[in-house]
DNA sequence: CTGAAAGCGCTAACAA
DNA sequence: TTGTTAGCGCTTTCAG
């Protein structure tokens, strides 16, 4: 008999042996009613069912999972669930996750590379049936070893650069230029484009900017700060000493957005009026701030459903790697922070 | 041989008996260095460890944990992400539980108590070390039979009634008292406290309300809506046309005070000159409304992680069940809903 | 120090 | 239809 060597004390839960000899049947037989599938004779499965009842009977996933060689659980890898919009994301992604009777497993990379990599590792040795990540920096070259089990993965928000990988992305690109265009047709001039950060996803918003402004006959300045209220302010405080001040802002993310609003605030700056704001990603009570936020909203949920059902997709007919790109619509919401009257 | 049945054609990745093979070793002996633990020679470490790294070996935790009878996952039912403060909570928590080694299983009840208890049920199955839950109306005799495995349990945010379940809580009653009484010291008379929901938390809010009014020789009015825009506005216009119109409003969740917050600017009632508000929870960016929120702040991620660690200390410990409650200090920050100046 | 062997609980042949 | 058997990949005695 083997000794009990954990501190855990509690009498074991009963197996399907203890099932299968109490009904009196075969451990297969046993194995067959709980699974539903098979020839099974009614008798017996009413037998087999009332023993499954009476003792309270919950087949252990573990060893199924070992057994089939599949875990039924996905990993979610995300920066955090500060940022509104990720929860969203993460919210969506669980629901098709347990609709498709598999289990989320949750794991951060605070946006730190070495971590996205850790937390793959890890997810890997779970034996994970899929990843969904929101990449912020992992390149191709790191990924692949660690996902040389080779399971299946799907990148949203951000792509993975470097080679073949599924993503579903936002129009980035087309969202900044209708935000500037709109900015433009305020009448600004000088326009600014910032952020508190540089991924991917900035960098395809300002793209969309600098294309905009130059196309317009205009300078293109991106300011980059650092990602806490200080620095922007500070950032701010330069930029108005300017010869030529901006007269309009384009916050290029929705905690930058915030940022710049307190930090408008303390310089006693009116919005719109002295300052026009277009930001990228709406926030969740924007209509109510002592500024409406004019944005340019992406569809959160829709990014993290279409993410799960993509990789489901590729569990289910393990096509191995491809690079299949879906990139979803924005939405340009024009409340009054850009100089419109509200509606 | 076995055949391969499952759609899955990927060749198998190397388990522990390639390492040793290779490596000219026991299994027994791989696995010895592979946990770092038991007696193995420099040299033997090293053969093996080169393998591994050649290999690019992963354990599969799946076969550890059927084996040591312990999944290092822990589970974590919520309601949903769509509350900041739930989001809080969870990231909290998740830190922590990445912190002890294990990793975290993300559910979603809805708030519906018939999924909080199919979702404890999954994750029993899934074998995880321990569940962590905001329970919304599961009742201990219900959560008892889904946990027949005996596994340890810390419930925070609310309480399970009816017998001994670990919680983690705030001082829901005396936040109340505090923000109602601020009102009192404003002056008004005619307040009342509303909510969407009435839930544990909220009831013992209203408590807390009501004990202040009724010492104050005021008549308690607690009002509790359907969760929906339109329905808060709709009992607004009602409270309006009374006779004796509410002068303040302490709301009850975060939700409802956003709620409110539309409500009151459609109808143009202004705050905190017509309308005084204190809200229960706080808000992401509550200094930036229109109206600077005052509200008794919840120490989220504190609780999330409290929580957590209690559950962990059960799980070493194994101590059973018990009824230990740590109720967490909330926090009254004062902007100028209330009627107080901005500071 | 190291190898062999016995399972963890379950599924999927394979016989009966 | 049903029982038996052979593992899934790993840890942990127990001998050597």
């Amino acid at each position: 008999m083997q000794k009990e060597v954990s501190p855990i004390k509690r009498k074991r839960p009963p197996t399907l042996v203890h099932v299968a000899r109490l009904a009196g049947v075969g451990i297969g037989t046993a194995s067959r009613v709980l699974n539903g599938d098979g020839y099974v004779s009614e008798k017996t499965t009413a037998r087999v069912q009332a023993v499954i009842d009476d003792l309270k009977y919950r087949p252990n996933e573990v060893a199924r999972s070992l057994k089939v060689r599949r875990s039924r659980a996905i990993g979610l890898v995300v920066p955090s669930l500060e940022d509104p919009f990720t929860a969203t994301c993460v919210q969506a992604a669980q629901s098709v996750i347990r609709a498709n009777g598999a289990l989320s497993v949750l794991t951060f990379s605070e946006g730190k590379n070495e971590m996205e990599i850790q937390e793959i590792d890890y997810l890997v040795r779970r034996q994970v049936d899929g990843i969904l990540m929101i990449p912020r920096g992992t390149q191709y070259k790191q990924l692949m070893p660690a996902l040389n089990q080779q399971i299946p993965f799907v990148a949203f928000d951000q792509p993975v650069p470097g080679g073949k990988v599924d993503s579903i992305l936002v129009k980035n690109k087309a969202g900044a230029m209708e935000a500037v265009t709109h900015l433009l047709k305020h009448g600004h001039k000088h326009i600014i484009a910032t952020n508190v950060d540089s991924p991917y996803t900035i960098v395809q918003r300002a793209a969309g900017y600098e294309e905009v402004m130059k196309n317009a006959g205009l300078t293109p300045v991106v300011a980059i700060s650092q990602p806490s209220q200080q620095a922007v302010l500070e950032h701010l405080e330069l930029w108005m000493k300017r010869k030529h001040p901006p007269t309009a802002i384009f916050s290029m993310n929705g905690l930058t957005s915030i940022y710049l609003l307190r930090a408008l605030a303390q310089l006693k700056i009116k919005v719109p009026e002295q300052m026009a704001i277009v930001g990228f990603d709406d926030l969740p009570f924007a209509d109510l701030l002592a500024n409406p936020l004019t944005v340019v909203r992406q569809p959160a949920a829709q990014l993290g459903a279409r993410a799960a059902e993509l990789l489901f997709e590729r569990i289910a007919t393990d096509t191995g790697y491809t690079s299949k790109r879906v990139t979803l619509d924005v939405e340009f919401v024009i409340r009054n922070s850009c100089g419109c009257k509200e509606t």
